[in-house]
DNA sequence: TATGAATGAGCCTTCATTCAT
DNA sequence: AATGAATGAAGGCTCATTCAT
C-alpha cells in the first residue's frame, strides 16, 4: 500500500474521528427524539418546556438546537419517525405475506400495530398534536400519512376485486384500521391491564376481517377469523 | 300593583332583573363554552390565549374567571359538557330504538356520532387535550367516559346473551365503536368532502355490523348491512 | 340643565374617567420613553434589557408592551420623539426671529441645539443606534431626518441668494451643522467642565457664521460673529 | 546543506515554519479585525456573533480566543487600530506640509479625513460602540483621543500665535474638525452619491479655513479657501 | 357585575466562552 | 495550532391571573 498522506480524504484516523463523530449525533439524536416522544406524549408538547427536554435527554438546552431547529422542528421530527417505520416495515411486512390478498391484508395491519407498539408515545402525538405544527409542516405530515396508508387501501381495493373482501367504502375501512392501530397506544394505559399486543392484534383482526371478509371465503381464513377464548 | 320597596327580596321586578341576569349568565357561559372549543380545536389549548377566547366571546377577561376557576376549569367544562351530551342523549336514543338488541345498539352508536357532530371542536378536545388537564379532573373524565360508554358495553353484551350477536371482546367492541364515532371529528376535515354525518353513519354501521351481527341473523338486519351505492 | 342619562358619551363622570386614564398613559409612556432615552445612551440599546428598563421606569416588563411593541419600537419612539421636537420647534424659532437670513439661521441653529440639550440622551441615540433598527423603521427615521433639516437647507439657500451667505455647497453646509449641534450631546461630558449651553450656541454660531456669511455683511451681524472671551 | 535534527531550535527549517505561521498568523489577526469592523458596522457589535465573525474570517470560533482575548478585546482592537492609524499617519502629514500653520493645519485634517476613509467601517464603531466597552477600555480610548488630537490642538494654537488664524475657542474648533472627519463616514451613505473623498476634503476644508483664517491672511491661501464648482 | 390595566413568572432561543480532541 | 461540539446564563416576550375602579 502506498502511504497517505496525512489530512487525504482517505486516511484512517480522520475516517474514523468522522465516524466517531457522526455515530455520537446520531446516538443523540435518537436519545433526544425518544425523549420528546415520552415527554410530550405525557404531557403534551406545549406543557413541555425545552429545558425538560434537555434534561431528560441528559444533553444542555444549546445542544438541541445544533440537532433540530427548535421545538417544532423537533416535535416534527418524533412525527415523521414513525410515518417512516410505517414507509419501511409495512411493505416489508406485506411482501413477507406470501400471494393471498386477505393474509396480505391481514400482515399490513399486523405490521401497522407493531410500529405503534414499538413508537407508542410518537405515536400517540401524530394523533394528538399535528395541529400545533405549522402549516408546512402539517402539509408535509399530512402527504406522508397519505402515502404510507396507500398499501393498506391497495390492498383493500385488490382483495374486493378478488372477491375476496366484501364491497366497502375503500377510504374509510382504511381509515378504521389505521385508526384501530392508534387505539392500542391511544389507550394502552387501559388495555394493558388485560392484553399484549399479539393479543389485540389478533382479536382486532378477527374483528376486522369479520366485517370485510365474503361470507363464503370465511371458512378459508378460519383462523384469522377465530376469537381466542 | 302593590308598591314595593326598592330592593326588597320579594320585589317581583328584581325577581325580573335576577331572571334576566341569569338568562344573560347561561348565554355568556354558552357563548364562552362554543367559543373556547372553536379556538382551541383550531389552535391547541395551549396556543389559545384567555384575552383570545374573552374576545371572541364578547366578554371582559375578567368576567371569565367569575364564571370559570380558570382557563384550566374552561376546558374541563367544555369537554365534560360532551360527556353530558352523551350521558342524556344515548339513553333517551336506546329508548327509543324499541326492544331488538341490534336495533339498539345501531341506535346507540347512531346517537354517539350525532352527539359528536354537534359538538364536533369539542370531541377533538375530548381526545387532544386531556392530558393537559390536572390529575383530578383526569380522573374525573375517566369515570365519566366509563359511565357514558356503559350503554354500549351492556348492549354488546346483551346482544351475544340474546345470540343476536358474536361472541367478541365487549371492551375491544365497544371501544373500537367508541373510537370510530370520534373518528368523525377527526378526520372531518377529510371524509366532509364525500360524505355527510348521516351517510358516515350508515356506512360505519353497516361495517360494524358485519363485523358483529351473528351470520344466521344476518337477513334480519338486512337494512342496517346493506351498504348503499 | 337637562339630566343626563348615566351612560351617556356626555356624562362628566365617564369623561373624567377617560381623561384621568388617558392622562396616566400619557405619563407612563413619557416615564418610559425618558428612562429608555437615558439607560440606552449609558449602556447602549442592546445591553439595556426590558426588565431593567422596567425598574427604571417603575413599571412591570410586561406593561412595556402594553405601549410599545417591543424593545426596537421603544428605541424607535424615543428617536421619533426628538426629530418631532425638531419639526415642531425649529420652525417656530425661525419665525419669531423676524426677516433678516443670517438672524433666521442663527436662530435656527440655535433651537436645534436648545432641542439637543433638552433631549441629550435620546439625541445620542438618534446618531448611535439607527442600524439597530428593522429597515423599515430607518426608512422612515432617513425621511424624518430629511424633513426636519429642510428648513436648514432653505435657510442656506434663500442667505444665499440674497447675498448674505457664501456660496457653498448647501448640502454639506447644513449636515455640518446638525452634526455640530449633535456635537453638545455627543461631547457633553467634555465640554460640560467648561461651558454650558448658551456658551456652546455663541461660540459654535460665531465660528459657523464667519465660515458662512459674506465677508462684506459682516459688520452687520458683528454681534453674531463676535467670539465672547 | 548540514543536515540538521528536527526539532533542533536552530533548525533554520523551523525559522522559516517559524516565519511562516508568524505570517500566517499576522494575516489572521488583520481578516479578523477587518471582518470585525465590516460586520460590526453593519449589524452593531451585539448583534453580530462570535460565529459570524469566525465564519466571515474564514477561521474558527476558538481561534479567535488565542489572538484576542474575547469579543469586547476584539471591538477594542479594532478601534484602536483607527487611533493608531491616526497617531502614525497625522503627524507625518504634517511634517510633510511644509513650515505655514495654515498648511500644516490643512494637512492634518485630510489625513484625518484619509484615515478615515480607509478605515471607513472601524471609524463608525469608534463613535457608536464605545459606550460597550469596559470603563478601562473606554478610559483607554478617551487618552488615545485625546493624544491623536493633540497635533490638531497645537496647530490650531501655533496659528492663532503667529496672527494666520483668528482667535478662537481651541477646543472647539478641534473637535468641530475631528467631527466633520469623522462625518465622512457617518454620512457616508449619503455623501457618497455627489462626491469622493477628495472632494469631500476640498470643500470642507474651504468651509473650515474660511471660519478660521484671519481676513488680512485669506489671499494667501486663496487655493484652499476657494470651493470648486 | 363587569372591566381591562397591571403584574411577573416562565418560556424559547441565542451566543460568548470553554475544552476535549 | 486549530477545531467545533457543548455549555448554560441571560434576554425578549407572552399570558394566566389579579384587583382597583
Amino acid at each position: 500500500m502506498a502511504p497517505t498522506t496525512p489530512g487525504s480524504a482517505l486516511d484512517p484516523a480522520l475516517d474514523a474521528d468522522e465516524a466517531a463523530r457522526s455515530a455520537r449525533a446520531a446516538r443523540r439524536s435518537a436519545q433526544l427524539l425518544s425523549a420528546t416522544a415520552r415527554l410530550m406524549e405525557r404531557d403534551g408538547s406545549q406543557a413541555v418546556s425545552m429545558q425538560a427536554l434537555a434534561e431528560e435527554a441528559g444533553v444542555s438546552v444549546g445542544l438541541i438546537y445544533r440537532y433540530f431547529g427548535g421545538k417544532e422542528d423537533l416535535l416534527f421530527a418524533v412525527i415523521t419517525n414513525v410515518l417512516d417505520a410505517f414507509a419501511t416495515r409495512v411493505p416489508a411486512a406485506i411482501e413477507a405475506a406470501g400471494d393471498d390478498p386477505v393474509e396480505r391484508l391481514a400482515a399490513a395491519f399486523r405490521s401497522y400495530c407493531l410500529v405503534i407498539d414499538e413508537h407508542r408515545h410518537a405515536a400517540v402525538l401524530t394523533y394528538r398534536e399535528s395541529k400545533t405544527l405549522s402549516s408546512e409542516h402539517r402539509q408535509q405530515l399530512k402527504d406522508l400519512e397519505v402515502s404510507t396508508s396507500e398499501p393498506l387501501r391497495r390492498l383493500l381495493h385488490e382483495g374486493m376485486e378478488s372477491g375476496a373482501l366484501t364491497a366497502v367504502d375503500v377510504d374509510l375501512a382504511a381509515y378504521n384500521l389505521l385508526l384501530i392501530a392508534h387505539g392500542w397506544a391511544l389507550k394502552h394505559w387501559y388495555f394493558e391491564q388485560s392484553m399484549d399486543i399479539e393479543e389485540y392484534v389478533t382479536k382486532q383482526t378477527a374483528l376486522a376481517l369479520h366485517a370485510l371478509v365474503e361470507p363464503r371465503r370465511r371458512r378459508r381464513y378460519r383462523n384469522l377469523l377465530a376469537v381466542p377464548a
